[in-house]
DNA sequence: GTGAAAGCGCTAACAT
DNA sequence: ATGTTAGCGCTTTCAC
């Protein structure tokens, strides 16, 4: 087998296999008019030298890369990766493929959208991360689609979005807190600007308010686990102390779960309502057993792919929310 | 400003300019002879179309990409996400992007590494995931180093590869369970076929019986939380019990925990001493509070990086050990 | 320092 | 059904 320093061109397949070049391309191409015969010429020469069709020259000519860029903003939560993998694995069936950046929490992803650009991939899909209105603007006029997933645009309208039911799921906590007869419920941020955090605290509150109860206390997390554990601590240090926490997401939940218990002694559930958001795996573990709110990740990325994959949408981008479920753990049971 | 439906090209910035297409690519190649003064007039005329270089047509001519192809294997263990992370951030800052496919595990990621070279990847990241040989060596003709990360080529020999230090950091524990006094120690494997796994349990047996004891039990808990409860009901389900579980990795032990604990009441540390690998983040949570090595995850990626930006390493691929650190928590504590 | 021209590997229109 | 040709957007000689 001969060493070769580059990969083998249509050109090199052409010549072994005694066709143009312009067959090898359309014994690759789908549907392509070729009869059987010259199709296993090309097969077979293409299998000898190990040919496979430069992608990226082909994108030079149709216009698509079949390349999604994906920015990552907190990748410490566990949700992001369930939503990677889903997404990479119906990509590939799609016959697209995931060029992945992860953003520096806090600020603009600007700079990693620029690269993304260069490599003129077919759509943006921001998983928690935000893009100055400027850039956004610059994909929407080169008819790149930048889809939000699980956050929302601020300040842009015209941007498509697959988020959670972030409003009816933490209405449904609330109802549920009461309903177990905790009193000082208690909420703790995510990012302050993130408008996921901002959606479930005020749809909280008002459920609260609703049910002629105020919120008790308040605290940020900043989605991350110190920054939850410091949370809770405060909230705990109170007098009296909040006898029910409703976390901006299940990672936070975690954290505030293991400080009440490590640090106040606090028995779960009895003592303290715990809640979050996400449904990740963990919550159903036997250390959190916590009631959570899901995020259908799977149904989640469905909606992605089906954005993606139509054209159309581009014109009047969608704003999705998928609902998902209250599931009721240990952590909210008072008996 | 206009709305354009494609990407400007150099052609258009030139006519802006009015200068040669020749021109704008030099104006945006670093070290090119341009004087100051085109320079300027290019910049000028490519910030007010938005110009960016299509990356894509550059790598037809100089044969690079800067993309980087990484197959994820088992994306459900977070040591993989923090990975991803550092990777994802140095290859940024070395000009380079990453193109990420997740395996479905278990099976050749032949089939992903087959699209990966259809983008003319610069380079292949194999993390805990495994391609037939056959296909290796297409893509050492091809001059693509293949790296593997957290996982050795079985049969193959010459291609790099980057891993924990398995034998020496499973015999630390060994020493360390005997010497806290634990004498019926038990092994918890990942994959069968895992070179880690065994690689791990290999030594972990050996420094035992070094040490004049044997390993008393063994069972497989698939690198997932499921299998790894599961094992641990058969290790604790044993007449006597081990009272040591040393799990191939951190994910695991946080399983075989949480089982000992509520299904068996057993207290960790006292009655079962229970140790990992890798030193994940939970290892710390006051949960867990896991005895762990660790597995430093960042001079890991700088190790790899290395290998992948010195074109040299090809010749003679380095099989690299990174040393990590016992780090002793309660979960080996007797007392 | 700058432009003209060739060509990277491919697809698509146009012949035949 | 197949070959010929043009050109996608860029870098890189080669003149000047």
């Amino acid at each position: 087998m001969a060493r070769r320093s580059s990969a083998p061109s249509a050109h090199d397949v052409a010549r072994l296999a005694g066709v143009s070049q312009a067959a090898v391309s359309r014994a690759f191409t789908a549907g392509a008019s070729i009869s059987e015969a010259t199709r296993a010429k090309v097969a077979a020469a293409a299998a000898a030298l190990g040919y496979r069709p430069n992608l990226l020259a082909r994108s030079l000519i149709t216009g698509r890369s079949g390349l999604v860029g994906v920015i990552v903003g907190s990748t410490r939560n566990p949700f992001f990766l369930d939503a990677l993998e889903a997404l990479s694995q119906r990509l590939s069936r799609a016959g697209q493929h995931l060029l992945m950046f992860t953003a520096s929490s806090g600020a603009d992803a600007d700079g990693l959208v620029e690269d993304l650009l260069k490599y003129r991939v077919d759509a943006l899909l921001l998983m928690s991360a935000s893009v100055s209105p400027a850039l956004a603007g610059r994909c929407r006029d080169q008819a790149i689609p930048v889809i939000f997933f699980n956050r929302r645009p601020r300040t842009m309208k015209g941007f498509a979005s697959v988020t959670g039911a972030n409003r009816a799921g933490a209405a449904q906590i609330a109802e549920h807190l009461i309903a177990q007869g905790y009193r000082r419920p208690a909420f703790i941020a995510g990012i302050e600007a993130s408008s996921t955090s901002r959606e479930r605290e005020a749809a909280f509150a008002e459920r609260l308010h609703a049910c002629g109860l105020p919120l008790f206390a308040r605290a940020a997390g900043r989605y991350e686990r110190p920054g939850a554990w410091e949370a809770t601590r405060a909230l705990l240090s109170r007098d009296p102390q909040p006898d029910a926490i409703f976390c901006a997401n299940d990672f936070m939940a975690f954290a505030a779960i293991d400080c009440a218990r490590h640090e106040f002694g606090l028995e779960i559930g009895r003592q303290l309502g715990v809640a979050g958001f996400d449904d990740l795996e963990g919550a159903s573990w036997s250390t959190w057993k916590l009631t959570s709110y899901s995020q259908p990740v799977d149904e989640m990325i469905d909606r992605v792919m089906e954005i993606l994959l139509d054209p159309d949408r581009l014109a009047d981008p969608p704003r999705i929310i998928v609902e998902g479920e209250l599931k009721i753990r240990d952590s909210t049971r008072r008996v």
